[in-house]
DNA sequence: GCGTAACCCTACGCATGAGTAGGTATGCTC
DNA sequence: GAGCATACCTACTCATGCGTAGGGTTACGC
């Protein structure tokens, strides 16, 4: 007698499909839990029930828990940058160029708010994945930095490597925090979001690249 | 025959300390350990031996895994407002008292980069505790947002508050991810990133609180 | 129409780590 | 210097959850 109890009648419940469709579903899964539960506090079993499969199906296919969340990163991430890239245009000016990133980063930002959470608040911490998170991070960090620095050439200014970067990593910083905000506010729409966070951006940027430094009081 | 093999030798290798004292002890390995592993990675057996003592120790003294992680959270949360806000003359210029803040802050960070792992990349994302610090995070989002509100009065302007609210936390998340970026260098001055946020957090807050808004291109 | 590869399952082994039981030593009070 | 509260320990129990063994069943090529 078959061990399946679900089979007996003949009729399979489960419908059998190709290889890459369930790996989708399986991802899809994944990341949902993921980002509600946290990278430990997830199993896999219940990544399996949300994806209607079992356990080893998961494990045959995607690997250990691990390579799954790997893959989910590596998935969003991409998803992410090729959003952002495809909407840069090379040569534009920097001002127009910032925008469209934005408006390209918080659209996403609003269309998969699970991907989002698992790409910043859930890889973050967990250490074997810092280093993946870290230099998705980096790249990021070092293209606004290029921007500005062409933008400040243009204007035949010039400044300090680290300088760039550290402005750079602040405007990086404001934009994840204000796409925190945006995943959490359903409501709110991505648009406006962007335009906001372009105001804080370039009007100061706008300043700082016109040469404007405030410097600390007396003290 | 006693059970304590090290205490064989009749000398106690193993000082007795009063219980505020032993806390203390505690609660910086729990420091250290969660800011290294993260919450759930971070064992009690760990956390107990970096402390110098046994684990039902850290039960009888600070409770169960999560009230022990809370009681970091608590502790260093406290510290860090404490700190901002010790250094906040409530009747200064928007201007003075946003850099007393800022100086504050990363002045904190540069003194307790393991606290601050804690409060910022950890406490993300594991559900129990996300509330806790959000709470901790939206007093500060609006302390800047009030400050920023307060300046605009002066200038005899006016905006929404949901503005008011976004741009606070577009602020907050540039210098949360100054921090990091600070945490991260350890030769890196406090002092010099607290000047570089304040390039970027007042030049452009200037510029809108003087009137001034980005619009998008036509389209 | 038949073999074989691709899908899919149930049910377990086993490590890890939270929390506890139960007992020992030592300082402090009177 | 007896008693008691406090500080401290070793050695367990038990749940959770990762990963796998060992198999069934259906589609597809030939």
């Amino acid at each position: 007698m078959s061990r399946y109890a679900r089979k007996v009648s003949s009729t399979p419940t489960f419908k059998r499909l190709p290889r890459a469709v369930r790996e989708q579903q399986m991802l899809d899964a994944a990341v949902r839990v993921f980002s509600r539960r946290g990278f430990h506090a997830a199993s896999m079993d219940e990544i399996a029930e949300a994806a209607g499969i079992s356990k080893p199906m998961v494990y045959a296919y995607l690997g250990t828990k691990e390579e799954l969340f790997v893959a989910c990163l590596h998935r969003e991430g991409t998803r992410m940058t090729e959003a952002i890239a495809g909407a840069a245009a090379p040569d534009l000016d920097a001002d127009e160029r910032l925008w469209r990133g934005l408006r390209a980063f918080f659209g996403f930002v609003g269309a998969h708010r699970d991907g989002w959470a698992v790409l910043y608040r859930q890889a973050r911490g967990s250490q074997p994945f810092a280093g993946e998170l870290a230099a998705m991070r980096a790249r990021l960090v070092e293209v606004v930095a290029g921007m500005l620095d062409h933008a400040l050439r243009a204007r035949g200014r010039e400044v300090s490597g680290t300088d760039l970067e550290v402005v750079a990593y602040a405007l990086v910083g404001a934009s994840e925090s204000l796409a925190d905000w945006l995943a959490d506010h359903p409501g709110a729409d991505p648009e406006k979001t962007a335009t906001r966070m372009m105001n804080v951006a370039w009007l100061g940027a706008d300043q700082l690249l016109g040469g404007s430094t405030w410097r600390p009081p007396q003290q």
